[in-house]
RNA sequence: GGAGAGGUUCCCGAGUGGCCAAAGGGAGCAGACUGUAAAUCUGCCGGCGAAGCCUUCGGAGGUUCGAAUCCUCCCCUCUCCA
């Protein structure tokens, strides 16, 4: 396969990025490869412990796919040994090692998350275990001897713990150094990574010099923001958009999030042309376009992608159906009353559907006027219902079925 | 090893004997407005069928009519010195 010319494949791996360094060498290393019709190597590092992809991971693995389309090779790292350490973020102790079979396990999961971007005639998957391991304690010593501590200070984590007095281990510096030293032994050309890996990349970079390699091009993808459009995508600020979940539920969340945050979303996760995504902002901006159907446009175009077209079609449809029509989505939860209950005190049911947590949170709810019962506003917290069928909805988006 | 500072509710952070379920901010939730958007405004924001009661301020004891606040021991973190 014959690649595109550098200058071309210059213009699509520059899409979104945040920073290229150095853009020199990635240059260089285009035109050798062009003119040697070599595929170049690109690495990128997984943290194996959560194999849940959400579409923030996915900026890279889009990343990737292009890089791919241009003709060349991902190295995907599993980051298995390193991941016994944990990438610093404060925690101090060091992670218990996964069992051989929850990484290959944990692997097998990824390996079927991933291929809905990559490649995989072009993909390889490696463990860094598979070297790390290896490593003897003199080897380790004499790694940690290539960097110096006022090196490590300088990234910015632990400079600012350090200057809020807050605790570093001293295994929190080993991190980036294995790190970086799987890119030596990849003899990696190009890394992908997230901003906030930038210092880890850049240790790849330094160790490679000091093995004596050419040195990788660091391609520093922005972190993708979570559906509140402010922090970044991350599971446990439950703001995020994980790439199994249900057609019905990413096509809501996509369709939640800000007009802002949407044009975010096409220029790093939607495979539309830049010249396609430039007149779309353009339309939105004179108002030939909506924003809420450029919105639907790309939620549909996620959802196929993990989900296909059918499901894609199906999810748009009872969008349309939950919020324009305002009918009730398909599947509500069910809340199947006991023998005894003869009469109905909502807060409880509330509580006992896990719909909220306390009795409490129901009553300030109902008073708030955030619950209804079938199409009527239900105001009194006191009041009680006669066993029967009722269809309840707190809030905008979360529903009960009572059945006596 | 020595000296000092500190650990408060989801997060940040006030509080230094009763007025403290604990200021303020953030997050979150609900309402209004909308395009299930953003911004804005309003309300709520430990639990209990709620009057009142119960649990919470690193942990365990103690003083007191009464403790997040005082005392003792312990655990954890940071700073300076060695």
């Amino acid at each position: 396969m014959q690649m595109p010319k550098p200058e071309q494949q210059l213009q699509v791996i520059k899409r979104g990025v945040v920073e290229i360094l150095v853009e020199e060498d990635l240059i260089r290393k285009l035109d050798r490869s062009y003119q040697t019709n070599t595929p170049l190597k690109i690495k990128a590092g997984f943290d194996p412990t959560a194999p849940d992809i959400h579409l923030g991971h996915t900026v890279l693995l889009e990343k990737m796919r292009q890089f791919q389309d241009l003709g060349h090779e991902v190295v995907l790292i599993i980051g298995d040994f390193t991941g016994m350490i944990g990438d610093p973020t404060g925690r101090s102790e060091v992670r218990k090692p996964l069992t051989k079979d929850n990484v290959l396990k944990n692997a097998e999961t990824y390996k079927a998350q991933v291929f809905k971007v990559l490649d995989p005639g072009r993909t390889q998957i490696r463990f860094n275990s598979e070297w790390l391991e290896k490593m003897t304690a003199i080897e380790i010593i004499r790694l940690q001897a290539k960097q110096t501590v006022a090196r490590m200070l300088e990234r910015e984590d632990f400079k600012q713990r350090f200057e809020n007095h807050s605790p570093i281990s001293i295994h929190e510096f080993i991190y980036p150094l294995l790190q970086g030293y799987d890119s030596v032994v990849l003899k990696a050309d190009i890394e992908t990574g997230g901003t906030d890996q930038k210092f880890n990349l850049l240790m790849g970079r330094a160790l490679q010099q000091e093995y004596g390699q050419a040195q990788q091009a660091l391609v520093l993808m922005p972190l993708l923001e979570g559906t509140d459009g402010v922090k970044k995508m991350s599971k446990s600020l439950g703001n995020y958009i994980g790439i199994t979940e249900q057609p019905k539920d990413m096509f809501g969340k996509i369709m939640s999030i800000s007009d802002e945050l949407m044009l975010r979303y096409y220029e790093l996760l939607s495979r539309i042309s830049i010249d396609e995504l430039s007149k779309l902002k353009e339309g939105i901006k004179n108002n030939s376009v909506h924003p809420m159907e450029a919105k639907k446009s790309l939620a549909f175009e996620i959802v196929e992608r993990y989900h296909g077209k059918e499901a894609a079609e199906k999810a748009k449809e009872e969008f349309g159906h939950i919020f324009k029509d305002k009918g009730m989505p398909d599947d509500i939860p069910v809340f199947k009353l006991g023998p005894a209950d003869a009469e109905i005190w909502l807060p409880k049911i509330m509580k006992l559907s896990g719909l909220v947590k306390s009795t409490g949170e129901g009553i300030r709810l109902i008073k708030q006027g955030g619950v209804s019962v079938g199409n009527e506003k239900w105001d009194d917290p006191d009041k009680k219902l006669p066993a029967g069928e009722y269809l309840l909805k707190v809030g905008k988006r979360r529903f009960l079925k009572i059945l006596p």
